[in-house]
RNA sequence: UCCUCGGUAGCUCAAUGGUAGAGCGCUCGGCUGUUAACCGAAUGGUUGGAGGUUCGAGUCCUCCCCGGGGAGCCA
């Protein structure tokens, strides 16, 4: 007898096989009984009666939300069935019988009782199916990079000078010397990028932000590509054909878990028909004060000013050439207009945010060593960075694609703490809230 | 840091300043096609904390704590 998972039910039909997972649900009705187990792959509905098997009734009759078990017996196509396929329960063993309730009812919960359950919730309702698709998302990404000949590198976490001040960014004590959480690979990855042509490498990155909305996390995950002898138009180029890439790949892999979660993957598709609508930071002004907006050039564009710009397009939308001012040090000057920089962020449709902020990097050392002046930066901590500007510089430039954003957007989850396994936000350190970790340290 | 809403049973929420309630879950009983099954019964409370007003406070006032949403911040 084979041991299958739930994904594969439909090609067994009419076999018998068994399943190994935890009861997710169950529904009695005196003389049949309902059994959905999921396995991580899907959600199975076995069924037996009291007449055929009282064995086997009396023993499932009484078992908990998520006792983990093995269930054997033969698989019919059954309409009636979620799934469309059912299981004729002959044999049952139970691997652990929960004591308590489980704590996560299938019935609605407030965020802050789910986020305390975290490491529980993550089994129940639309959360499996938005980690199976987040694993696509990461293949996806993998894959593109990996077939266009880019090397896969590491950027470190831990750094030494703080890039542009300390404030957003996560003191730990090394040796008695002060290091720091990475706030992105970027500086690292350029370095690489002039040893191996064409890098990416995708990893987690921290911002010591007090931000508290749907779309910030203390700790998330950057795909960062760097590419020598490349230009702002190629750099947009790539990040286009990545995001169609990722979107259309994990629409087609896993249907299955998009319908689940109802999000529409022909739409999805639909959004990243190529070319993505472009316009730069000026024409950006005029359009959100044309839709209303109270803005003057020099200001940012907010998180109301994306949400218009994402309606407006129906699409992700690069805004490009952004006054240097607004931007860091190491963007390159747009050689047409020096006040503006080749830069572009990606802003995601629906109001996910920006998706991905890239650009062409500074590649002179007199340009280099002005603009960390011009932004009032000490140059000893960047000297290593300078050196890349000293021994064969290039042309280059190089993007950071936001995982867990591109993931709430993909899947349709209006909040990113659904994106990722377990968030880190402003008051979550810790499955459960850091008041109430506080707590019970302080019982320990 | 600011704005805003909230904290009542294990969970989700009710309750003119006047006896703290329902649904769900757990438990028990009923039901042979359920889909968060359904029906019946039982269980379940120091109303976030401290102070104040009042004959009387879940409700009003002050301060604090915590959570949700939003803004700002955001290579």
């Amino acid at each position: 007898m084979r041991t299958i998972s739930v994904e594969e039910a439909k090609r067994f039909v009419g076999e018998e096989v068994t399943f190994r997972g935890w009861l997710y649900n169950k529904r009695s009705s005196g003389k049949i009984l309902f059994l959905e187990v999921r396995d991580g792959t899907g959600v199975i509905q076995g069924v037996l009666t009291k007449p055929n098997s009282p064995d086997l009734f009396a023993q499932a009759a009484p078992l908990p939300q998520e006792t983990s078990l093995a269930i054997t017996g033969k698989i019919r196509e059954e309409p009636r069935a979620p799934g469309g396929c059912e299981l004729d329960v002959t044999g049952l063993t139970v691997i652990h019988q929960p004591a308590a309730p489980f704590p996560i009812e299938l019935t609605e919960h407030s965020p802050g009782f789910l986020m305390d359950h975290r490491h529980l919730w993550i089994r129940t309702g639309k959360q499996v199916p938005i980690l199976r698709i987040r694993d696509a998302v990461f293949r996806a990404v993998r894959g593109y990079f990996h077939e266009r000949g880019f090397v896969a590198t590491e950027a470190p976490i831990l750094t030494g000078a703080s890039v542009e001040g300390t404030t957003t960014l996560f003191e730990v004590d090394y040796f008695g010397e002060k290091a720091y959480l990475s706030q992105s690979g970027q500086l690292y990855l350029e370095a690489t990028a002039m040893a191996l042509g064409k890098v990416y490498w995708i990893g987690p990155v921290f911002r010591a932000e007090k931000s508290k909305t749907r779309k910030h996390l203390t700790e998330f995950w950057m795909a960062e590509a760097e590419m020598a002898f490349c230009d702002h138009l190629e750099n947009t180029r790539l990040q286009e054909e990545l995001i169609a890439f990722v979107v259309e790949t994990v629409a087609k892999e896993r249907k299955r878990e998009l319908d689940l979660l109802q999000r529409d993957t022909e739409r999805l598709v639909e959004e990243v028909a190529r070319p993505f609508p472009r316009v730069s930071y000026a024409e950006a002004v005029s359009l959100l004060r044309g839709a209303g907006h109270e803005l003057s050039l020099g200001d940012d564009i907010g998180v109301p000013e994306e949400a218009t710009l994402g309606e407006h397009f129906q699409k992700p939308v690069f805004v490009e050439y952004f006054p240097a001012s607004m931007k860091p040090f190491y963007m390159k000057r747009d050689p047409r207009d020096p006040s503006r920089v080749l830069a572009a962020d990606l802003i995601a449709p629906e109001g996910h945010g920006e998706l991905i902020g890239g650009s062409q990097r500074v590649d002179t050392l007199e340009d280099l060593e002005r603009q960390l002046d011009e932004n009032h930066l000490p140059r000893a901590p960047y000297e290593w960075y300078l050196d890349l500007r000293r021994y064969g510089s290039v042309p280059h430039a190089g993007f950071g694609l936001g995982m867990d954003r591109t993931i709430a957007w993909i899947c349709g989850v209006p909040h990113i703490r659904e994106a990722v396994p377990f968030a880190r936000q402003l008051n979550r350190v810790n499955q459960i809230t850091t008041k109430r970790q506080g707590e019970l340290d302080a019982v320990r």
